[in-house]
Formats: structure tokens, sequence, C-alpha cells
DNA sequence: CTATATTGTGTAAAATTTACACATTCTTTT
DNA sequence: AAAAGAATGTGTAAATTTTACACAATATAG
């Protein structure tokens, strides 16, 4: 319900909320070196202190790392060093350095955790609540993140991180919990609209494997003919005439994606829809 | 290109991340009070003394303000108040209170400057680059707000504050050029699955005052009798029985958006299509 | 060599999207 | 009062897309 109505009380409101504001302009000001008079507006001459009066807090990333294994996406965790929430698990994030870029900050986790450069990453939210760390304000801003958990076999893998399923998560430190869930909605939506889902499998795969992710990761199952043809329609797979290998039955095809292509035709999407 | 090598290179600098990994949460558990021996992972028992010791950011929220008038999307802007940007614009924001939550900030930087409640407001993305403000580090989470902009004649629109039309914007102070652009990315995207649209509207609006705030928006022309048939068959149009009224032609009937509806039937959206 | 499991393939029906034209109704002009 | 102008309101046929559905071929495991 996002219906607008305009009352005595809200305009009234308005007009303290419009004090309120001035005055927050003016210690703002008075942080101020020189004030410029000659036009209304009262300029600003040193960024520098005004930045400095503003209130700081604490920033930091966390990265939902998913990945896909044995039929299932799986998110990355790490066993909270939090004695508050010992035994839980949370997301790998750290603090923003003073000087680094967010996404730098995102990338680094990742390639700390995972050895791995170049992984796709994407900023899905920032979480802000006042109370969301026990320690005292903390805003994080969440990372979405797609590796193929055969390459992560880095030995970085001791019994403090472990792969879980998405499906069934416990309890987890912070509000990580709710972080995830954003992060695999998120995900959901965007594997339907582009194609992420790639970044979870070998640089090879079957139609098989291709399908079986989907399916996990939207949780439906589909058409297998309907869902092949759906895919050679788009015309981005490359047959790499190879098979499969070490597979109980009847070995299918290999393909590759084909990056180049599609960037060259993306389809703009166009349709009203809900 | 998401494809992702892994050589002797990347595993030598995986190995030496996490060294430095491991020396920094060295460095943050010498803050704390007494250490935790027993398990392989050392706890933390103080949380706020390790919240203390991570560095903190300046953090703001700025607001993409929409609205429609004059068949054109506009964005509400306001005259830099630093000396450094003098003459540019930017958008409505302001510093992130130390004990508000992220979304209360954007709310309250909303009704502060309109005088309105209950704004359609939804957080778009977080800008952390470090040099974005040249008053040293500030990092922006970025909202996109929709209003129907006669409901905001009151008064504070004085000539620092201005709707600007989206297609025509002029060099802009900050980074928040190209946050509107995301912001305007986000919207053409969404309005297209969800019904934002409305809220750009009055309670009651003609098809046509529909038609032609989706064609702004996405910058295409629609044809008229699919459009309509679109809408009816979604079955979320409510006929109030009334005419528009003030127009110098046949007037077209007006309807509301029925949102209880909406909220009870959304309809989950499937389909790869990339 | 037999059983089992999965690959690979096509078509008809249903649903959705697209393209397209004319009579109606109100306002403004003459 | 009549005519011109401008936008509303409406339906259908063709094209495209989506859906449902079955069977032969090919590999492995026992």
């Amino acid at each position: 319900m996002y219906l607008i109505h305009i009352n005595e009380n809200v305009l009234l409101s308005a007009f303290y909320s419009i004090l309120a504001l001035n005055q927050r302009l003016f210690m703002y000001n008075s942080f101020n070196d020189s004030i410029n008079n000659t036009s209304e507006l009262t300029l600003i001459t040193n960024p520098k202190k005004l930045v400095d009066s503003y209130p700081a807090v604490p920033l930091t990333v966390d990265c939902a790392i998913f990945g896909f294994d044995d039929n299932e996406l799986k998110v990355l965790l790490i066993r909270s060093d939090l004695e508050y929430f010992e035994g839980k698990w949370s997301l790998l994030g750290d603090v923003v350095r003073a000087t680094e870029d967010v996404d730098e900050a995102a990338n680094r986790v990742l390639s700390q955790r995972t050895g791995m450069d170049d992984i796709f990453l994407e900023q899905v939210k920032a979480f802000g609540s006042p109370n969301r760390h026990p320690g005292g304000r903390v805003v994080t801003i969440s990372y979405c993140s797609l590796l193929n958990i055969q390459h992560h076999q880095l030995k970085i893998l001791d019994n403090e991180l472990h792969w879980h399923s998405v499906n069934q998560l416990c309890d987890m430190a912070f509000d990580h919990k709710l972080i995830i869930d954003e992060c695999y909605a998120w995900l959901q939506k965007r594997i339907q609209e582009h194609p992420l889902a790639f970044n979870l499998l070998p640089e090879k795969f079957s139609l098989r494997e291709l399908q079986t992710l989907y399916e996990a990761i939207l949780g439906v199952t589909l058409d297998r003919r309907n869902f092949r043809k759906k895919f050679f329609s788009m015309d981005f797979l490359i047959d790499v005439g190879e098979y499969e290998t070490d597979v109980p039955h009847r070995p299918g095809k290999l393909y590759k994606f084909n990056f180049d292509k599609y960037e060259q035709n993306k389809r703009v999407w166009f349709g009203i829809d809900f």
C-alpha cells in the first residue's frame, strides 16, 4: 500500500521537519572557516571540516559465496569468532579499510578466503539496523558471489569453514540469515535474466548439469525437452565436441557458454508483467 | 567474462592472502580482554572492543526522488552547498545518525524535504569509492523514491530545489550523476515487474496517463490497444466511474489500482530469458 | 548379455504477443 | 449551430512462444 494521504498533521510535521533540517545545516556550517554570504545560499568552503563533523560508523562487507555441489546450492560459512555467537555460523566478511572502495573490500575477502581472483561478485544490499552487531553499530554491505566449488579445493577448508546447503540453514550469527535470504532471492531472480549460473559450473558442462543447477536454485522441476530447446534457441552454447566421463550411464555432450556472443547480443527485455 | 583460471601465481597469492588475514585477525584479537584457548578457535569475548577497533567512515543516504510532470520523468535536486561544487546540483541526502537505521535516515530526508510520509522508497545501491566526496571518505547508500509531484506543492520549492527532467541532466555534484543513472535504470527495470508506477500518478488516473508514464520512463512508444488489453487482463484496475475533467477532448475513464488484490495475487514470475 | 539409467529428439495444442482501423465523444473554432 | 480537431474505446487475425508429452539410442554395471 503506497497510497499517499495528506492532512493537516502531515503539513505541520513537515513544517517542523524543515526547521530541524535548517538547524542541522546551520550546525554543519558553523564548522566552516569563512562563510560566504554573497548569495542566498551559504557555501561551505572547507569540505574536509564538514566531513569531519559527520558521525562515522564502522562499515563491513559480507559475502554470500554460493557454490553448487551434490545437486544442491551451497553457501560458504565460517564459524563465528564471537563468544556471543558461539557455535553459530556467519558469512565471510571483513571491515572496509579507510582507503579502499567497497567493492574492493568484498573482492579482497573473496580472494583471501578462496584463493581465487576474478570471481563473480555483485553488490546486493546494505544492512544498517543499529542493533545488528552486539558490539555496537556496524553497517554492512552484502555481496553475492558465485564460484565453481571444484576450483576451490585449496586446503582452506579447515573445520571452521564449511559449505552449507542453503535449504537447511540453522540459526546464524548477526542478521546473516536475513542477508542470505536476500542474497538467495536476488540470485533466484537474477539467474533468470542473466547468465550467472555458468559461474557455478565448470567451464565445460552438460545440459543436465545446467538444468539440475537451475532446478536447485529455483526450487522447481523443469521439462527436460523444453529446457534444452530454450537454451539451444538462445544460441549461446558452444558444443565443444566432448562428452561427459565417469558417469554411470550414457554420457552427455559438453558445452561452453559463449560469453562474448552474449555480450554483443544482450537483449533488452521488455514487457509489463506483474 | 567471468571465466575462472587458476595458475601458480594465483595459488601463491592466495597463500599470502591467508597469512595477511590471520595477521589481521590476530590484531583484532589483541584488543580482547581475555583470550579463550580451549578450542582451536580463539573466541572474542568483548564485541564492543572489537567494534571500537574497526575503522569508521561517515555514512550518508541519498534519495533519487522521481516525479512525473508534463509528460516527463523528473528528479528532485537541490543546489549543492559546497563551494567546491558551486552551481551544481545534487541529490537530497543527509548523514545517517548514530542510532538510526539506514532506511530510517532515508525516510527522514524524504519527510523533511517533501513534507510527506509513507512515500514509496527502496534501497538501490551503496556507493563507496574513496574519493567520491571532496571532503574525504564518505560512503553513501542511495534510495529510489517515487511520488506524485502534485501532492508535493508545499512551498518547499524555493529556487535551490528543483524538478529536473531526467533526460537532460547537467553535470552534477559528487558522483550523483552516476547514482541517478543507476536509480533510473533500477526504476526502468522495476516498473516492468512491479506496480510502482502508480506512486507517480494521482490516485485516480486515466489509461492515457498511465501509458504516457510508462512511455516516458522506458523511453519507448507502446501500442495503445495492446497496452490497454494488457492492463485490463491483469484485472487490477478499478473503474471508479468518473471521467477526466479539464481535458480539451473527449475525457477518458478514471481508474484506481487495486493494491490489495495485487498483494493477494502476486504472481511469481518464471522464465529463463537473457 | 541383460538390466538400468540417462541422452537426444519433434510435434500438436494452447497461450501470448503483435499489428492494425474506425466509429464515438467531447472541446474548440468559425 | 456546424465543422474541425483530438483523443477515447474497441476486436480480430497472424505470428510467436510456451507447454505437454513418448520413444529409440547409447553408455555403464552387474
